[in-house]
DNA sequence: CCACCGTTTCTAACACCGTTCGAATTCGCC
DNA sequence: GGCGAATTCGAACGGTGTTAGAAACGGTGG
């Protein structure tokens, strides 16, 4: 079949959830498509602009289970559950593709039409939540920001293998605080609870 | 001389100073100590794991520039100031290496001693700040993390070129919200202001 | 002094990578 | 069918991470 931008992308995101973000070739990407490596080039200029191609994909499908998440919400106007549907699903999104955060962290967002739709959807969400238009662009960011690096260190620390019980007495005995903070909650609750925190601020910045 | 592990992640820092994090080869490092590639796997067995002692580099420095800018404090009881400064001095840190948040959000925070203590710390103050046990590892998580998006962010749109009128109309007519929100706040003020944001988010939470 | 042995470094190679460029192919249109 | 443009191939270039055997180095005992 021919070959196309789009289609190479596809390839591009299926070789990526298979090898991961360091694992991603133009070879291989060609290999799917039964081409050479070579004849990518015609389509797309670079692997990084393939990669900025890539991620901004993640965030339109982002955008797009973030719609219907909202759809799906009972009180629309409740911005507080506006805002953590929208987060979860950028999460999930992201967390759909190994080394998804890495995409997304390393293109720029601020030229990505799905980033963009994004950003501009949770800021009308903060318009509608009252919060003043000051405010609003450093809120936005910061849980964008946020839900990428959470979604960084969940997938970073997800390839950590297990720790021995020397190193752990060590550990409890340097840094008792920490050890004590991440006990037993798991990713989830932790997620929701950090982005229930977030609106609070927002609500306080009102 | 001799070669080192400490060495090799001297010289690993200070190849990554000059050609980022992309730029960053094995054979550079060896070259800078004259020495041949192969060498450095009797000290350091992977390049990633060379990543991830460079990473820890960094966050040991952001702690020892946390400590100082902390010392410098007027009053050390003003638990907001204290949390500023620590989220400058890792900033600032961060940003001293081109892709330097890029070295930090790859490698797992969770084994780095210099994450570690940077962890410590930032819960202690909180603890002085009152924040319950149960809602500090989640502030500080947050906290984290948005610096290292912060910066992520920040040294990403550095590389983006210009942009045209007729995009920028586009834009504006796309998403006004967004356009409108980041215009002409410096990214000092923006980091600032989150953080405040943020350190109002945790006062609520006690 | 020298032979030995463990530690460290070199050398060369392997397989793969991104990217380029001219040649070969395919496609639409007259 | 033929011709020109659009597309794909194929091979190559310089570079990468990593490995393994050979070589040098350092100290220690004879």
């Amino acid at each position: 079949m021919k070959l196309t931008t789009d289609r190479i992308v596809d390839a591009g995101m299926a070789t990526f959830a298979e090898v991961g973000y360091h694992g991603l070739s133009m070879r291989q990407v060609a290999d799917r498509l039964d081409a050479q490596a070579g004849s990518l080039y015609y389509h797309v200029a670079n692997k990084r602009v393939l990669l900025q191609l890539m991620a901004d994909r993640v965030a339109r499908q982002a955008y797009d289970a973030g719609t219907e998440a909202l759809a799906a919400l009972p009180d629309p106007g409740n911005w507080r559950a506006s805002i953590a549907v929208q987060a979860a699903a950028l999460r999930s999104s992201i967390r759909a593709h190994p080394g998804g955060a890495m995409l997304l962290a390393e293109s720029p967002k601020t030229l990505s039409d799905g980033a963009l739709s994004l950003m501009e959807r949770l800021l009308r969400t903060l318009a509608d939540a009252g919060v003043p238009a000051a405010h609003r662009g450093i809120a936005a960011d910061t849980l964008l920001s946020h839900v990428t690096g959470f979604v960084l260190q969940e997938q970073s620390s997800s390839t950590v293998p297990e720790i021995t019980a020397a190193r752990f007495a060590e550990l409890q005995e340097r840094f008792p605080l920490t050890l004590a903070s991440t006990g037993g909650m798991s990713e989830d609750a932790k997620f929701t609870q950090s982005v229930a925190l977030l609106c609070e601020a927002f609500a306080g910045s009102r």
